[in-house]
DNA sequence: CTCTAGATGTTCT
DNA sequence: GAACATCTAGAGC
């Protein structure tokens, strides 16, 4: 029997099994149908990577709702980050999205991302993401598991296979080591850098298989 | 290809 | 004041 990862399991597998779990999943907007090809696991008390570690604020509170909703925070005063909010409410995690894979035609998004020298250029960031898609604070607090809405999840029904690696960006002792940033194996193209692809950064990556609960 | 500076809201010291 | 889950342009190899 397959196991297909929903909203409860989403709350109840720790943070990071349900982001492998969640990689190749359908990413659906008003833009398109992406698929999620890199994501990283925050929270818990014991990850000082996460936004959660020192309790809610105005700006983290969606990480402590209900799993399966957006998580949209400003990162350094510039850059939009969507996040998916996992485990039970009052818990603090979420899943950053990292970067998608395009399942139709990217030419619409080419306005939002006048810079992109090409393709691969629009959607390999977490910071690109939300320019391309025109996301932002109004999308906080989403529900993502709405089988109904505009912009939602469509889970994967197989687990992907992955490359892991640490999280990108994160100060030294402050999470850097844990290797919660997830990739799958295929879409390395799409990821965003360090890619698993580049040679030069290749051993920073270990080759998973697929994972269930 | 790699490296660096600068943009700047939220949170913490 | 300083740090921070980032991106871009520009310098240099």
């Amino acid at each position: 029997m397959p196991e297909l990862l929903g909203r409860t399991e989403l709350a109840e597998w720790p943070v990071e099994i349900a982001a492998q779990r969640l990689l190749a999943s359908q990413l659906i907007t008003p833009h398109g149908r992406f698929r999620l090809i890199e994501l990283e696991a925050y929270g818990g008390s014991e990850d000082p990577g996460s936004h959660a570690f020192r309790g809610p604020t105005p700006r983290n509170l969606t990480m402590f709702g209900p799993a399966g909703h957006a998580y949209v925070y400003l990162s350094y005063g510039c850059h939009w980050m969507l996040n998916i909010a996992a485990r039970p409410e009052q818990e603090g995690a979420a899943i950053l999205v990292r970067a998608l894979e395009p399942l139709e035609s990217l030419q619409a998004l080419r306005a939002n991302r006048p810079k992109a020298r090409n393709d691969f250029d629009l959607l390999s960031g977490p910071g690109k993401i939300t320019q391309a898609l025109e996301i932002s604070r109004e999308m906080d607090g989403l529900d993502l598991f709405d089988p109904d809405g505009e912009w939602r999840i469509e889970v994967a029904e197989e687990p992907s296979a992955f490359y892991r690696s640490r999280r990108v960006g994160l100060a030294v002792g402050k999470g850097d080591e844990t290797l919660w940033r997830f990739i799958s194996v295929g879409s390395e193209r799409w990821a965003s850098r360090p890619r698993p692809s580049s040679t030069a950064t290749a051993e920073r990556f270990s080759r998973v298989g697929r994972v269930r609960m």
